[in-house]
DNA sequence: CAAAATTATTAAAAATTTATTAAAAATTCA
DNA sequence: TGAATTTTTAATAAATTTTTAATAATTTTG
């Protein structure tokens, strides 16, 4: 699962401190707002990446219904609402709004972040990050490795080289440096495995092993050409 | 549906019959108990078809706090805490005690039935999922593995193992990150042991014992093929 | 252009990693 | 406690990967 980001709108800036804290130690990415007015616009502005909001419901300017139903015109991104006590009476109202949770104030961070992940998994399932570097695409989570579309298996060695050379697309890497970031600090052998390697990834790659650029005299440099 | 059934705990007798009208409208087998102690007697001997219990803090002989610390020991059960207003300071302590829900005295019905579906959703709706990974169906709650609808003996690493496996699905595990999630993180024994149980988990898997893969110098994944 | 340097290719040796098997140790359960 | 089961260890076999080494091909340089 990766980078996930939670928007928290709250006007008590205690409070998102408080939320932001706990989330981020979880690894999710925050965004704030202090009002409904600027969650709008925060929302609009990140809509692609924002995976789940926090949303106060009593604040000034634009209240937390108001922005529920703003968003819920075009988005149908997961809402957890934070209610004072004594604003119960409204949740039957938001359930049909399209609220998918609540938490009344005072929580428990725990209860929070237990919320938060739960329904997170229910909604994004696992958001993977593959790249795709001119038809090969590199599924890091899952390790493996497709050209067009057809799945390649990979040595260890192998991988971890594509990978060094993939992630540094257009920069010619030395053999110096290939060997350290894909072997051991310590590695004491010959060059020429780097070598090796190369030749049988390039083979595994087909037609696209000519990304992989010999610069002669460095080392190599993977460029979708 | 189910047959659900839901444990209302309430001195006031008054109270109580309002809650079990409600909920009994809307489908709900209901249990009632007038104090603390009858409480706990009801829910030892309906422990395994209670889904929710409604709670009440202040009882006459045992309240509601002490209720909840003992159901606790032996159950996760949901819970809802019905509480009179100004006793609000006490949930934050409540909540690390394993409450749900709140809901304060006086409540609308409304918000009592959408509770309670809401957490009934949550609970029993996605826990008693079970889930099929091509042909391999994991029941969490019982605990039981079914390999083309035939259930299969599974000892605790086994299950749990194969339980990680899965809910990674698709995602290359290390052998440290199995040795950490599935036995304890101190522990110091041969890795080796992860061999040892996958070899018999494929083989309790028959042909489906392919869907583990070997990542070589890494660890396994699972992957429905 | 020829020699030198560097990289590609190939095949085989060496090293590493995992699978398998069986037995020992630990744990559970009646 | 003792039997049964589970878990771990250990040893060996098997499979795969990595490295090495030797030779060929290519590029650079004088």
């Amino acid at each position: 699962m990766k980078d996930i980001t939670i928007l928290i709108v709250d006007d008590e800036s205690r409070m998102r401190k408080l939320i932001k804290d706990f989330l981020m130690q979880k690894g999710y990415s925050i965004l704030e707002a202090a009002n409904g007015e600027e969650a709008l616009k925060v929302f609009e502005e990140n809509q692609n990446k924002i995976n789940l909001i926090l949303l106060d419901v009593m604040m000034p300017k634009l209240d937390g219904w108001s922005v529920l139903r703003q968003i819920r015109q075009s988005s149908k991104v997961p809402i957890i609402m934070l209610t004072a006590r004594g604003e119960e009476q409204d949740e039957l109202f938001g359930f049909e709004l399209g609220v998918d949770e609540y938490i009344s104030k005072p929580f428990s961070p725990k209860i929070l972040v237990a919320r938060v992940d739960a329904i997170l998994k229910r909604t994004i399932g696992d958001k993977r990050e593959m790249k795709d570097y001119g038809g090969i695409v590199i599924d890091p989570e899952g390790r493996t490795v497709k050209v067009d579309g057809k799945q390649i298996e990979m040595s260890l060695r192998e991988y971890e080289l594509l990978k060094y050379l993939v992630d540094n697309e257009n920069i010619a890497l030395s053999r110096d440096k290939i060997l350290n970031n894909v072997w051991n600090y310590d590695y004491y052998g010959d060059s020429r495995t780097i070598d090796s390697h190369i030749k049988k990834i390039r083979h595994k790659l087909g037609k696209k092993g000519k990304y992989i650029e010999t610069m002669r005299g460095v080392g190599y440099k993977f460029e979708v050409k």
